[in-house]
DNA sequence: AAAAAAACATGATACGAATCAGCATAAGAA
DNA sequence: TTCTTATGCTGATTCGTATCATGTTTTTTT
């Protein structure tokens, strides 16, 4: 692991920055899975009813749980409205592996008949709305319809691609890099814009970022202090894109 | 994180070490993928010849790179003999997101059509065989036989647990942790012995437990002078596996 | 509106683990 | 064989960051 001390100056160049630029710019902000097509495009208009007659749509408040981890997994998950968490817990701590914004699909981990079981868990962050599909009407047209089982696999290929970015960030950057990356992933992929109103505690971005609240309550005032962001009570702005980016290459 | 502090007693219990039992039997040991069926069983025997007839036998020696992060994926490959490395590359740095033994399968995160390319490095850690499948062939297979296709998503699903808990392990526990991980791991999943050869080195070991080569011999040390494991040479033995199997719970 | 709880903030301290430096030993090449 | 390079090993030092203590502000509950 590259040492670097931005604590006293958060912009010392190194000299292997081009580098580091050309090589990293596919794999940062990654707590989001980057997937755009729908699966469902590939369905016939008779396997679309198949589906819509069959979900159930339900609303979570704030803090609820969605679906929880070693429980059976009877329905696949797609969130219409809000934003979630997805989480494995183990020994008593938690591990965020990766946040679902809407459009996206929860559970597909499951549809494997040996171990229909979640893998993790999944809490709302804010008031969420879900569409539940039955598991085996999701299975009968991956049978019927190749191309539909092909879009899963992106979407899985996809998961996988995210989690493994994550993965690296999170285990090969230090703290000042992990908090960039989960900024700038919030703004580019979660909100899209430079803007947003963060329903997120500290102690949530702590979560996110694995370090601890006091660290993450210190390195924003840090952020702040060198205008990279703006805070304003759960107002966020960036001001300084590109040397956000840069804090969240350099590790 | 709960801190632990083995370097002066390495069987200090906690209090709480039942419920930590209780919850972890299912995730330690987490670098090789948990999956004993092979998905070519589902195959009309047709199918297996149109396989069998495409496929082409590789051997790559030790430290022999089988496919390169970023190029393209023309052929699935399954490893017949040897062992080898997965791993992502990014910021000059690398990340290893599992170990492949004999009989498993590399680059099926790769049959998705949208994006065809090999999304992590694998090197031989030893003299290593490969057959070779044309990813097309592979697809066709998957169109035709969704028995076939569901065992494709098994695979994916294991490797996806597998990896969400090697992602568990290398954030949340510290040293002696995941060091005493890895070697279950070896013991557990790659040799299927409480006695082994080990054809790594300690930067191996260090790169697979994400720490520095120094710790991780200060650590063996440690581990052998608590009569954990005797080392001699290349030979590694397990003496005390359910005090390691605690360390590793522990974090 | 008052009380309680949660979130935010900041300084001091402790500790795990990386880094550095130096040397011994083993393995491979000339 | 000798030279060279990779690997193994150990102690001292530095650095990042978690933890603790304590107080303030904001939010939620009564």
């Amino acid at each position: 692991m590259i040492r670097i001390s931005i604590r006293n100056d958060l912009f010392y160049i190194f000299a292997n920055i081009k580098y580091l630029n050309m090589d990293m710019n596919n794999r940062t902000s990654c707590t989001v899975i980057d997937y755009k097509r729908s699966c469902f495009e590939e369905l016939t208009e008779k396997q679309k009813k198949k589906i819509f007659d069959n979900e159930a749509v339900v609303k979570y408040k704030k803090g609820e749980t969605l679906c929880k981890q070693g429980t059976f997994a009877t329905h696949i998950m797609i969130v219409e409205k809000g934003l979630v968490k997805v989480q494995i817990e183990e020994m008593n701590e938690t591990l965020i592996l990766k946040l679902i914004p809407e459009g996206n699909i929860i559970g597909l981990t499951s549809i494997s008949s040996i171990n229909p079981v979640f893998h993790y868990s999944a809490i709302a962050y804010v008031n969420t709305v879900v569409r539940l599909i039955n598991i085996n009407i999701f299975r009968e047209i991956i049978t019927e319809n190749s191309n539909f089982a092909f879009t899963v696999f992106d979407i899985l290929t996809a998961n996988s691609i995210q989690m493994s970015g994550r993965f690296f960030c999170l285990t090969h950057k230090q703290s000042y890099g992990k908090l960039a990356d989960t900024i700038l992933c919030l703004a580019d992929r979660i909100f899209k814009k430079q803007e947003f109103e963060l329903q997120l505690t500290r102690k949530d971005l702590a979560e996110l970022s694995n370090m601890s609240t006091e660290n993450v309550i210190r390195m924003l005032k840090k952020f702040k202090d060198e205008k990279l962001i703006k805070i304003k009570g759960k107002k966020f702005k960036i001001l300084n894109y590109s040397k956000l980016k840069k804090i969240s290459e350099l590790g």
